[in-house]
DNA sequence: TTAATAGAGGACAAATTTGTCCTTTATTAT
DNA sequence: ATAATAAAGGACAAATTTGTCCTCTATTAA
């Protein structure tokens, strides 16, 4: 697993919110929940947090719901770096503290050109890439 | 954190343990711990779970330890299959229990190529050759 | 202005990971 | 044989992640 659970969640949320923001713009968390199959209180909880990260925007009452307005300027790094933080692209991979150019552990200088590939993979296309190829079918959010 | 502190642990340890299986065989614990600045208690538990998957070797009583007989054919992979699964190189990245090439979630495609080269990194290069590269001062496992 | 709606937030609970401590078992040397 | 040594193993504890439930707050529509 390279993701945490909530990472997870908070990419297949964040995606389903941004393709029903083209639509009806505001999508309510049982919605959410029920589309990408996760629980829903704790889904409500990450998306939550990104909503306080100004990654999603959200409004309460009647006709409230989650949404997305510009699906063009979010990619997944800006999701994975939210929930997970930066470890995955940085952190040494055998937990050294001092880990680093000058002094790496053993596989330090192999793995760092594969997770830059990772990081930029997840930076290079923007969340309504991912809805433009999700709505012709390409893929499953569940 | 792409790796668990156990396999972190098992990995800094089992490079350890070859390097001194070199010389006089066997090495305590205690040792072990204080040269990979790890809790001992919890760094023992996990040797003793590499003795049970046979990836290391260990005798007890006076003058015993762990030791590794063939470092020419243990490859990380083996220690990270052995403690963390094969997860990092096969299960969903976003969580689906579903997802494969037929039906794959949004990110499947872009992020097999850069974790199968993962996988080949960590299948190429035994544990002997870590252990070469630590003696010339290349490296560190604290 | 009131009732219904829906996210925000706090408290709590389960599960997993990380870690400690103490006893048992096997081995070696005296 | 016995004492010392060191891993094996079980029970337990702390921390983190994952998840639930209930109340509060804001908003909308009648």
């Amino acid at each position: 697993m390279i993701l945490s659970k909530s990472c997870e969640y908070a990419i297949r949320a964040s995606v389903f919110v941004a393709m029903k923001s083209k639509e009806h713009n505001r999508v309510g968390i049982g919605e959410v929940s029920e589309a990408i199959g996760s629980p829903r209180a704790f889904t409500a909880k990450i998306l939550q947090t990104l909503v306080r990260k100004n990654i999603l925007s959200s409004a309460k009452g009647p006709s409230g719901g989650f949404y997305l307005e510009n699906a063009d300027s979010l990619y997944l790094i800006d999701i994975v770096s939210a929930t997970d933080g930066n470890g995955l692209f940085v952190s040494c991979v055998l937990g050294l503290r001092a880990c680093s150019e000058t002094q790496p552990c053993p596989v330090h200088a192999r793995v760092k050109p594969i997770r830059d590939q990772l990081l930029t993979e997840f930076s290079n296309k923007p969340i309504s890439d991912f809805v433009a190829d999700l709505e012709k079918g390409k893929y499953h959010l569940k």
